[in-house]
DNA sequence: TTTGGCACTCTCGCTCCGAGAGTGCTGAAA
DNA sequence: TTTCAGCACTCTCGGAGCGAGAGTGCCAAA
């Protein structure tokens, strides 16, 4: 595409980002460029609606960027906007008082998100395909109930009350932690799982069965934690002035089983996705944009952070402050150790 | 005031929590009255009306209850909606599956109450006034960063990573452990207080005052956990299609640090509270009402959970519902010893 | 290829109007 | 004294009509 058009469409994109208004050529003339006249304007505008980029709400009305045009726009046109030092330095003071666990950090991350992007936000902890466990303890709370409680990487606390068969005291879970913690600890689940293959049947068999339920649970990702927030940011757009688009969006965000599989789906193998209005598979977030990427610690273990917001986003913004945020909240938690 | 007006006023309660359409003469007279003529009705309306029970929306719509009007339904004419089994199953089931920890127990219980009352809902953490110790677990991550565990009453674990000035081993820290276990756990936080004082200093000072500043920050309620779910109830409300009515409630509702407080005093010593809106003091709940009622295991640890909604609530439903969430969790976390 | 000029189209806000719903009042009946 | 039928009145709501304004597309000239 000639220069001239793509300039065009990319102060059309970024009039109507600002604007929310339907641009039409004395604007862009007068803001934009001043050394051509409006009505050359008029028939770029023209080639670009012809091209799909553009379209306009009605005969006599600006024209506004189709789902294409951002798309264009995001493939070829967007160069990342400087993140301003107050917005630095807040991402770093957030993160930096984020709590020293995986889960602590998510919840920070996608408030981070939400906060520097002014949309909502949505993210997924980081899991790795195995557990690990890094310590255990066990906390006798009646003669036959005991308190397991598992430390796994990424500094995830996990307890679980487990009613025994037969009564233990402190001392004899004392034992069994000790036991346990020699063998099991800094190896993957499947360790675990020979070593309860391999006991003999009574309280230390039960309890590793109860072990390894946990650490299953986690691997499987039926208790994969997907948390958002941002939410209000959205009904400040005026696109989101009728309740009901906001209602669908958040039927998205708290459908929580499906989102996580969708972000996982998304994000492919790619670190950067952006998907925008039509290109949804879910006709909930038609109108809407998304913008992903992955964080984590290591390659081992990603997460996948994204905001959400109408199509009429400040993508080159957005995606600027989005990695900036993954980014030092990568950092963070490597320096962790989480 | 006669029965006959109570019965007109609570017909017109009935009538529009469920229509949301101000209710005319002749509606109630052909649904609730058919023995009486609508002028009769009328001139009943008009006196109610002049009493500041009703009011009209414009000169010739029907009657709307006034907050007053709602007051006077709730003080004086309500009787509770029974719940209907599938409900209650439901309620039950919900509350069986929560985790054994308090918050977890929070998180579903809001979720429950928003599931049943249609509405939003809140809900702040039981809190003793004095944290307990029920475990302590130290683990080394490094040689000088060790891992804190503390498990508090109601099974709540808290981490926190430390960093040593000194190196030390994971037999150091498992003697600590036991030496910490023995001296603290099933103590209130004065005892750790008191021990902290008259420790030698070192590693174990160190991890005592770390120890101290968890308890303190529990109990100071910096750390107050207050949850809110259903948002999306309130979205298919008509009162709330322009989203900027909603965005006032999720503004109250993400002002956590503030919530936790407004709870606590809204609730002051009752058991059921009911605000209805002019009588909230927060301007952004105008058009709301806010149902609370207390939870909990015991008489030393409540927490707060509500309800919030348009005044147009259909209360005897609501309070009913609420307060059979609030029973069935403090039993489960009786039984669970949380 | 660019540009000024011009006719054309469509929205938006405004007013006007009639239908409909619901009221308040009045005078008579119970 | 209460109830009620009848009636005039008020107000909203939706649709129609209209003018202003914004913006376009096209054309002929530079």
């Amino acid at each position: 595409m000639e220069n001239r058009k793509q300039a065009i469409l990319r102060a059309v994109v970024h009039e109507f980002t600002t604007n929310a208004v339907p641009v039409g050529s004395q604007a862009l003339q007068s803001r934009y460029f001043v050394n051509l006249s409006s009505a050359t304007i008029r028939s770029e505008l023209a080639e670009l609606a012809d091209l799909g980029y553009l379209a306009q709400p009605h005969t006599s009305a600006g024209r506004v960027p189709t789902d294409s045009g951002y798309r264009y726009f995001v493939d070829f046109l967007m160069d990342l906007e400087p993140i301003p030092d107050r917005v630095q330095t807040y991402i770093r003071d957030e993160l930096k008082a984020a709590p020293g666990d995986v889960e602590g950090m998510v919840e920070r991350v996608a408030m981070t998100v939400a906060a520097v992007t002014q949309n909502a936000s949505v993210a997924s902890a980081p899991q790795g395909t195995l557990a690990r466990i890094k310590h255990l303890d066990l906390v006798s709370l009646e003669p036959k109930e005991v308190l397991l409680i598992l430390l796994l990487e990424g500094n995830l606390l996990r307890q679980q009350v487990v009613n025994t068969s037969e009564p233990a005291t402190q001392a004899d879970l004392t034992r069994l932690t000790a036991q346990f913690n020699a063998s099991l600890s800094g190896r993957a689940s499947d360790e675990a799982r020979r070593h309860y293959d391999g006991a003999p049947l009574g309280l230390e068999k039960e309890l590793l069965g109860r072990v390894i339920a946990v650490l299953d649970m986690y691997e499987k990702g039926t208790e994969n934690l997907v948390v958002h927030d941002g939410v209000r940011n959205l009904l400040r757009q005026p696109e989101f002035a009728e309740s009901s688009r906001v209602h669908q969006v958040l039927e998205v965000l708290e459908e929580t089983r499906y989102l996580t599989v969708l972000l996982r789906q998304l994000i492919g193998e790619s670190d950067l996705q952006i998907v925008i209005g039509s290109e949804n598979t879910s006709s909930r977030l038609q109108g809407c944009a998304v913008v992903l990427t992955t964080y984590g610690p290591s390659d081992r273990l990603k997460g996948v952070v994204g905001v959400i917001g109408p199509t009429r986003m400040a993508y080159s913004q957005t995606v600027a402050r989005l990695q900036a945020v993954a980014r030092g909240a990568s950092d963070r938690m490597a320096e962790l150790g989480v």
